[in-house]
DNA sequence: TACAACATTAGAGTATAGTCTATACTTGAT
DNA sequence: ATCAAGTATAGACTATACTCTAATGTTGTA
């Protein structure tokens, strides 16, 4: 598909999308049978890629943090050890990231009884 | 305190905690009864608050919205009804964020699986 | 009194993550 | 053939959250 289909079916801009591609995070290919132009065809994998990308992004992860874990599961590049360890990482970062929202959402609960009794 | 004290027991820079004075989170007096400088000073309060805003900001709060927070649990503005309200947002947001992280957490603990399995 | 260490403001610079514009070429329907 | 709609690249622009520099004034100790 065309970048145009690509943005339709992920809800993701193509001015983003292609901002993506020249981060890294995803790319398509030409179509080298092709002479008359220098479109990008893209695939399923790349939908799903753009899936994953939009929830890293929300749970925080950077688009760096986003190209290592997408490179740890799509790319030959890396040992099978690196990619674990670099997916292990990230578990721990989740974990962490759960400690403090957890600790958060206390805290904010304790600003909301106070107000409630009257303290403050 | 004045701004260096402020920034040594607090941990974050004298740049900083003046970035936040601007943006409105924190506000240090000023000492009328001096005539010969314009120095602020801070009290205990402006540093617990530093520490909520390092807290707020490591689990993806703006600093418009820290600053929400803030108001809601030291401003007079407010009435109390307004004050439950915004927090009770902030922690349906926490919710959200919770469970983006667990979701997150399986998808990359299934990444990890696949890899390990040779499973791409 | 000298001077290092502190304080202030204004504004410039940086990094991240987009978002948009300009220019130009290609494709597909009429 | 025309022309709207799609595609590409380069680069400008924006927002957020700092981070730093310059210029200038104040304070406290030797």
């Amino acid at each position: 598909m065309l970048i145009h289909e690509l943005s339709k079916i992920t809800g993701i801009s193509i001015h983003t999308i292609r901002f993506y591609e020249k981060s890294g995070l995803i790319s398509g290919k030409r179509d080298e049978t092709i002479k008359s132009n220098n479109y990008f065809h893209y695939d399923e994998e790349t939908a799903e890629k753009l899936e994953f990308i939009t929830d890293a992004k929300s749970v925080g992860f950077t688009i760096r943090e986003i190209g290592q874990i997408i490179d740890a599961w799509y790319n030959k590049k890396f040992s099978k050890d690196e990619k674990v360890e670099l997916l292990d990482q990230k578990l721990i970062s989740l974990e962490q990231k759960l400690k403090e929202i957890k600790d958060m959402k206390k805290q904010i609960s304790k600003f909301k009884e106070d107000i409630l009794n009257d303290r403050c």
